[in-house]
Parts: structure tokens; sequence; C-alpha cells
DNA sequence: TGTTCATAATTAGGCATCCTAACAGTTAGG
DNA sequence: CCTAACTGTTAGGATGCCTAATTATGAACA
């Protein structure tokens, strides 16, 4: 075993430890709120820019159709969401925000960044630096996994 | 308002997305795994520093109690772990790894180490430097965002 | 000593989220 | 055409989490 993928793995140790905290604090954040979960508010936030087929917002989410169909469903009626039929494809549906659903995405998206941004401001401004130049990367991962 | 709070929100907006990509990424990696869930495999892990009361695994896995009851009868159900009464309060309820445990979590905790240790021998030097440098930063946004 | 309040864990009931499998309708290629 | 591929929905089931209520034990104090 050589040293380099010794290193590589500690790193993954400790990057794992942190995943598993990202998870539990998300939820953290979404108990107190009652408007919408954390998985509707992602929804949401991705139909801001524009319609998207269900199959997309599944895509997004990295979920099951079945599971889009579902989350949708239960957006539309609260009025947060349409669906339309696409002029393209008589099978695809696209989903859409109501004037309902933009005001909600923007209310809620803003009062959770709030939260976060009150930790941000708090932080060392070394802290602060070396979270901002690792978001692109920890997207970059992200992604990287999602494909295996 | 300023310019200060401006750029924190900004950069709230950016974590939070990254936040929400850990969490769909963490199930991803459950779902392809079959033999233990996250929340078990992280139950596990937390025992393997020694027993621990309910109540404690509910605490480090930041759930409530009955939550932490049903995964450790789950995981007791399995043989992965065994319940003990605490010599010192009978009301206490000490769980611990069995043997058949300490091999589970050692096995899946290094599979998993691996595939993530895989993406990371493939960053730019520069990028595992950002990462390496940004997780004691999240470690302690993630607790300060749990106290609030 | 005995009452009362606090604490530890469990049980019961309910909700959100996700999955696979099966199905209906539409499109497109041979 | 006719079959294969694709889009979305429905049906059924598992997991994980919650609150409220319950059981049992411990601790404080009149």
């Amino acid at each position: 075993m050589n040293k380099e993928t010794d290193e590589a793995l500690e790193l993954a140790r400790s990057f794992r430890e942190a995943l598993r905290q990202a998870v539990y604090v998300t939820r953290r954040l979404d108990v107190g709120e009652t408007e919408l979960t954390g998985t509707q508010l992602s929804l949401l936030t991705l139909l801001a820019d524009g319609g998207a087929r269900v199959s997309d917002v599944a895509r997004s989410l990295g979920v099951r159709t079945p599971t889009a169909t579902e989350q949708i469903t239960r957006l539309e009626g609260r009025g947060y969401v349409r669906r339309e039929s696409d002029p393209d494809d008589s099978r695809a549906v696209v989903v859409r925000l109501t004037d309902g659903g933009w005001e909600a995405v923007e209310r809620v998206n803003l009062r959770r960044n709030r939260a976060i941004a009150a930790v941000i401001e708090r932080l060392e401004p070394a802290d602060r630096t070396a979270l901002e130049s690792a978001i692109p990367v920890l997207t970059s991962i992200y992604d990287r996994l999602r494909e295996e």
C-alpha cells in the first residue's frame, strides 16, 4: 500500500464524516421549517431556471421518476407548480412554477440562506476563504461520485 | 444592506447548494450498498469508540431516542450489536458492537472510503489542498448550525 | 420513609421520502 | 405497420424520522 493512497484514504475518511454531518444538519434545518421540506425546496429552486420535464426533475434531484411524480403532485396540490404538456412530445410533461411558487421559493431560500450567512459572518477571514475555495471542489467531487 | 452581508449571503447560497448535493450523493452511496444504510453505518462507527447508551447514540446521530431504539433493535436483530444493562443505572442500556459488528463496520467503512479516495486521488493538488483545509471549517459550521 | 419530580428507554401511531415493478400512452425505426 | 424505446403514472412496500404516551428507575426532600 503506497503512501499517496493512504493519505487519500485518510482524507476520504474525514470527508465522509463531514458528509454525514451535512446530512444531519440539513435535516435539522428542515425540522423547524413547516412550509417546505428540503426536497420540495430543492425541486422548486431548480424550476426557477425554467420549466423542466418530470424526468429532468428526477435526474436533478437524484431520485427515480416515480418519486419526482409524487413530489410534483404534492406541490401542484398546494398551488406551487403546474403541469403543462410538452408541445413537441405529447408523452412528456413540463413542470413550471406558478406565481405562488415563485414567491415561496424566494421567501424560503432567503430565510435559509440568512441562517447560514449568520454563521459564515462569524468565521475567521481565513476560514471563510477556505470555505469559498473549497465549494467548487466539493461540487466537482459530488459530480464524479454521482457518475459511478 | 451592507456589502459584507451580501457577500455572506451569496456564499451561503452556494454552500447550501453544496449541502443539497451532499445529501443526494450520500443517499446514492447508500443505494448501491445493501449491507448497511448510512444511518446504520454511522451508528456502528460511533460504537467503535466503545459502548454507548441509547440516549448517547441518539445525540451523536442527531436523532430522537425512539429513532435510536429502532435502529439499535434492527441492528441487534442482525447480530451487529447487543444490549447490556448499565451496572450503575438500571434504567439505562449500554449498546456494544458484537464481533460481527466489528467486522462489518471495518469492512463497509473501508469499502466506502475507497470509493471516495478514488475520486480524491484524481484531484489537482491545489484542489486537494483546498478540500483538506476546508474540512475543519465545515465541521465547525455544522457544529454551530446544530446549536441553534 | 414516602411522595414527587426527573430521567432512560420503549411502544404506538403517523408522515415524508424513496424504491421496484407493472402499466398506459406516444414516438420512432425498420 | 409493428415493434422497441421512452415518458410518466399507479401500486405496493421499506426505511427513517417524529411526537405522545407508557414503564421503570433514580434522586431530592419534607
